[in-house]
DNA sequence: GCCAACGTTGGC
DNA sequence: GCCAACGTTGGC
């Protein structure tokens, strides 16, 4: 299993909105990073965990688990010319987008902050804090993964 | 709202 | 293939 961390900016879709989506589980959308899309279309598998995250909030930081629900899938939303992620070069016989689903798992008690994450020295090397990181989506390691969900249980 | 950092685009 | 211009991300 393979964990990773995804970024979403909660006034546009919060965890509370994973949650309460059918299943609680949706597309995720929107993807328009050429990393960001090879680590979906390359890496993930069903299953696994993924901290999600709150960006451009007044307090960003993981605020629960999700889990990848499906396999990678062409993401129409590029085919929509009404969309905002409408791409004419991404066609349905050659898509240039993909999507994975997301199911809602958890909710942590209390938010982990970026800030609080950035006082962990255990917690250095991941990718979400390294200098001028913008990827939405990224692998992150077992232990930094265990290491935030404890820190979601302490006060 | 500002702005640093970065990715993408397109002219050459 | 270089690189300037531009657009976007996201913390603050």
């Amino acid at each position: 299993m393979r964990y990773w961390l995804m970024k979403s900016e909660p006034e546009s879709f919060s965890i509370d909105d994973l949650k309460n989506c059918k299943n609680s589980t949706e597309h995720w959308d929107g993807i328009r990073n050429y990393q960001a899309r090879n680590f979906m279309r390359d890496d993930m598998v069903i299953g696994d965990r993924v901290l999600f995250y709150h960006s451009n909030t007044d307090e960003p930081g993981v605020v629960g688990i999700a889990e990848v629900a499906s396999e990678p899938y062409a993401d129409y939303t590029a085919f929509d010319s009404g969309s905002k992620y409408y791409d004419r070069q991404s066609t349905k016989e050659n898509p240039r987008w993909v999507m994975v689903d997301i199911r809602f798992v958890e909710k942590f008690d209390r938010t982990v902050t970026l800030k609080e994450m950035k006082s962990m020295y255990n917690l250095a090397g991941m990718k979400l804090l390294q200098r001028g990181n913008r990827l939405s989506i990224m692998p992150v390691g077992k232990n930094e993964f265990e290491t935030i969900v404890s820190m979601s249980k302490e006060f």
